[in-house]
DNA sequence: AAATGTATTTTGTACTACAATTGAACAAAA
DNA sequence: TTTTGTTCAATTGTAGTACAAAATACATTT
C-alpha cells in the first residue's frame, strides 16, 4: 500500500461546467430576475454537450439560484437556503461526529437567542409561550411534542424567520442523537414555567442562567463524553 | 380572471426523480458505502429516460450524497454540509431579509458558544487567543482580518468543526451587513484582550457578559432597525 | 377591439451511440 | 507462488439527434 498519495482529481464534466456557471455569475454580478443564456449557448461556449450542460443546471435548480420556463428561458432566483440544507440534513447517511456537531450547535444558539429574544418578545407571545408552557406535565409522549412546541415557540419570538426553520430542521436530529446516546431524556432543574415567569418579569440575566439550567443535562453529557 | 384556482404542479421529470429515490433511499434506509442500482436499473424502474435520472443523480454528487465511479457504480456517502450549505450562500443573489437573518444567527452563536468554550479550552489555545489578542491596535484593515482570527480561534477553541466551518461561511455575510448597513465598523467597550483575560480567569459569567458587551454595538443596531 | 389561430423559440424528455474507466477473470512470466 | 500483462464485460460519462410541450409574438378573423 503506498501512502501519501492521492488521486489525480478527476472532475465530471457537469461538475465543471457548474463551478464555471458559478464563476460566471459572480463575474456578471447576476441578481434575482436576470437572464441567463439558454442552453444551446452555454453548451456552445463552454464547448461541450447540452446534456452535461443541463446536468449542471440541474444542480442549481435544486438549490433555486435558476428557475426555467419553456420558450423563455431561465433566470437567476433567490436560493432557498434552509431548503437547501433540509435536503442534505439526512440523520441516517450522516456520520455521528457531524451530528453531535450540530447537536451543540443547537444548544449554543438556544442559549443565544436570548438576547434577541429580550429585544423582540411581545406580551401576546409571552401569553402563548405561557399557554404551551401549562400543559407540561403529561405522558412521556406529550412531553416531547410539547418540549418541541415551547422551543420552537421561543424562536419564532426573535421574529428571524430563518432561525425558526433552521431549528425546525435541527429537531430530528436533536431526538436522534438523543436516541443514540440512549439516555432518557431528563429534564433540568429549570422548567418552561420558570422561564416563562423569568421572562415576563424582564430580567434578561435570570433568563439566560435560567435556560442554561434548563439544558444543564445535555451539556453534563458533553462534558462527561469527550 | 379565474381566481381560486391554482396552476398543477408543474414538477419536472428531475425534480419528480429526485424525490422519488429521496424515499427509495430512506425506505431503504441505506448507510454510506451501500451500492444503489444502476442508472439504468433507475430509468427503467421509474419509467423515465437515463437522461433525467441522471440529471436528478447530478444533484445528489453535488449534496455528496452519492458517489459514482465507472464500471462500479454508485454508492452512498455522506454529505458535507457546510460545503453544501456554501453552494448556495452567495449575498449577491440572496435578499436582503435572510441576510439579515443570518447575520443574527451568528451573533447569537457568538454569544452561545461560550457554554461550550468552556467545556473545552486549553491553556494552548488561550496562549493562542492571547497572541492574536495582543495585535488588535493596529490599522483598518489589519483591524478586521485580526477581528475575524480572533472570533474564529474561539469557534475553533469549541472543538466543533461544523461550527467552525459555518462560522467561516458566515463571515462574508458578517462583512456585508456591516457594509449594507453602512455603518462604520465600532467596537463595543469590551476589548479582544479584555476576553482573554476572563477566559483565563475562568468567570464563565464575566465572559459571556463581557462578549455580549463586545457584541452590543451590533445589537443597538438592531433594537433601533426593526 | 377582442378573441383565436399560427409560427417560433426555448426548455423538457427520449433515445441511440460510443468513449472511458475499471473490476474480474485469466494467461503469461518471473 | 507472485507478479504482470491481456482481454472481456459492465457501468458511468459525453455527444448528438429528434421531437414534445409551453409560452411568446404576431397575424387573422370576427
Amino acid at each position: 500500500m503506498v501512502e501519501g498519495i492521492k488521486p489525480i482529481g478527476a472532475k465530471s464534466m457537469a461538475e465543471q461546467v457548474e463551478l464555471s456557471l458559478r464563476d460566471y455569475f459572480a463575474k456578471k454580478s447576476f441578481k434575482p430576475g436576470d437572464a441567463i443564456p439558454t442552453e444551446l449557448e452555454l453548451a456552445a461556449a463552454l464547448g461541450v454537450s447540452r446534456n452535461v450542460v443541463r446536468e449542471a443546471l440541474s444542480r442549481f435548480k435544486m438549490l433555486g439560484i435558476i428557475e426555467s420556463k419553456k420558450k423563455v428561458g431561465m433566470i437567476i432566483s433567490n436560493p432557498d437556503i434552509v431548503g437547501t440544507f433540509e435536503k442534505v440534513l439526512n440523520p441516517t447517511i450522516m456520520d455521528t461526529a457531524t451530528l453531535q456537531d450540530l447537536f451543540e450547535l443547537r444548544l449554543a444558539l438556544e442559549v443565544g437567542i436570548a438576547d434577541l429574544l429580550f429585544i423582540r418578545k411581545t406580551e401576546a407571545d409571552i401569553d402563548e409561550l405561557e399557554a404551551i408552557a401549562a400543559n407540561e406535565t403529561r405522558g412521556d409522549f406529550f412531553r416531547i411534542s410539547n418540549e418541541i412546541a415551547f422551543h420552537g415557540k421561543l424562536y419564532e419570538m426573535t421574529g428571524n424567520e430563518t432561525l425558526k426553520n433552521f431549528q425546525k430542521l435541527l429537531l430530528p436530529i436533536f431526538g436522534y442523537v438523543v436516541k443514540l446516546e440512549k439516555e432518557k431524556q431528563v429534564s433540568g432543574k429549570v422548567s418552561h414555567k420558570d422561564l416563562v415567569k423569568l421572562l415576563r418579569k424582564g430580567d434578561k440575566e435570570a433568563f439566560k442562567k435560567g435556560m442554561l439550567a434548563h439544558l444543564q443535562p445535555h451539556y453534563d453529557r458533553l462534558k462527561a463524553h469527550r
